[in-house]
DNA sequence: CTTGACTCTCACGCAGGGTCAGGGTCTAGT
DNA sequence: ACTAGACCCTGACCCTGCGTGAGAGTCAAG
């Protein structure tokens, strides 16, 4: 790699204001080894280039959507291939920093028709209400690492074709099957009785109904739910062990 | 002020998990001063009791919302009048960031289409591009269509010779005066007597320091702020409606 | 009396710099 | 040759909102 060696090199704080950063940072990045000056000076000082220049930008490029200074060291390390994954990543990093912020926005606005109504006292049951709101929203995110990514570009696209009501429907349907579950756990009925099967059909269909028939689905939801571990400290299985227990004898009974 | 004297106070470890924090924290809010337990067992143990509780919740959603700790802190030593104008000035701030994060994710996309296409010569351009757009956008650029040629001029050699100490200070001024209108507003006093005309001298010297008593950044500034309905969607007056009217009758009663 | 589960305080670490302090270097004017 | 003033260097501590660990005291049960 053959740069031309004395095209207009300045000194740091020249550099720094052409650039829009500070000497400082432009030290940091020394320091860092994410960006040497093309040389020094007798004296010691930082001359820096157009090449420089260049990568600078590309750092401040990166810096902009998110990266830390680590990262972009590796990004400019490598080739482009893992530059690409890598601002899929960030999207998502960046979108789920901006759900925050419109929960953060929506908490003041309520906020604010709160104390506009001089209900002072329900202020702060507001912003709860809000606050709680982002936090269940954002519950669901540790559940991703599960999925591979086909399975959840996959999951993405069924989401945005299922209406809020229907998921709301579905959430009830759950909720009365996983009742009926766990009364005929404790009932104890034969796992291979007619009335067991009948439970095993309805479980299956709710599971199809999210999984879609995608295999990758499928997989992801499996390795989730086998490895409670991982799971956050306040998640719990919806349904308690010993309905998880009859339902997995009552499955074993047929096929799947 | 009356607290019942034991009623179930805790230890900082049931405290916390009891309000989603860590005790790390609580140790942290304690040596600030902004929540301090209850009382202190023989041992130097913590106790937190409701009331407590109830302070930290309050903490949470003052974090939630952008606020930092001593900004936190100064909102729930005064009473409630500040909070209104605080929150309206952290919507701004909240609001910002979001643009910053929208940009971002612009960029992202840009630079994914890019590499997408091939074009990684294009990349760092187009990536370049957006964030310039943004940084445009961004600012004040949106009130930049109400100041004449002149005026635009004089603004930046104002803000030359002005220190971010200064500018930080005049934030913290306005703060307090807008929270003094905004509580006289509701008082109701009369916008002729002393009391009024003392805070019409303060928001026209905090003005004044803003205008610098140039004529065209006057008439731009009046400009903007009659023109709500041009204004970027999330920008809001940092202060209310009640006030607003307050502060005009107080002017009306004087020359301006 | 020990063990284990808590608690305390102190002290350092993080990211991305900002802000001195104490000293060297370069350039211009005298 | 000397000096003033404008640059430049490194090193060390400051900021936020905690996390993490060390070393030591406390409390209830066995």
């Amino acid at each position: 790699m053959m740069k031309s060696p004395r095209a207009h090199l300045r000194h740091v704080t020249e550099f720094a204001s052409e650039a829009g950063v500070t000497v400082r940072a432009l030290h940091l990045y020394d320091r860092l080894g994410l960006l040497k000056p093309a040389a020094l000076s007798d004296a010691g000082y930082r001359m820096y280039g157009e090449a420089e220049l260049e990568r600078l930008e590309h750092i401040l490029a990166l810096r902009f959507v998110g990266f830390n200074l680590d990262q972009i060291k590796e990004l400019l390390a490598g080739s482009h291939l893992p530059l690409l994954a890598a601002l899929r990543m960030q999207r998502a990093v960046v979108a789920r920093q901006r759900r925050r912020l419109d929960s953060a926005l929506a908490a003041i606005d309520e906020a604010e028709r709160a104390l506009a109504r001089e209900e002072r006292i329900d202020l702060w049951k507001t912003l709860c209400t809000v606050i709680e709101a982002f936090k269940m929203q954002n519950d669901w995110e540790w559940t991703k690492k599960y999925y591979s990514e086909e399975a959840l570009e996959k999951l993405e696209e069924v989401r945005q074709g299922v209406s809020a009501d229907a998921i709301a429907q579905a959430e009830r349907d759950w909720s009365v099957l996983i009742a009926e579950v766990e009364a005929a756990a404790v009932r104890g009925i034969d796992p291979s009785g007619a009335e067991a099967q009948a439970l095993a059909t309805r479980w299956s269909a709710l599971l199809r109904q999210f999984t879609q028939g995608n295999a990758e689905i499928q997989s992801g939801l499996n390795g989730l739910w086998s490895d409670p571990a991982h799971w956050p400290g306040d998640f719990k299985r919806p349904w308690s062990d010993a309905a998880d227990a009859f339902i997995k004898a009552v499955m074993s009974t047929r096929g799947t």
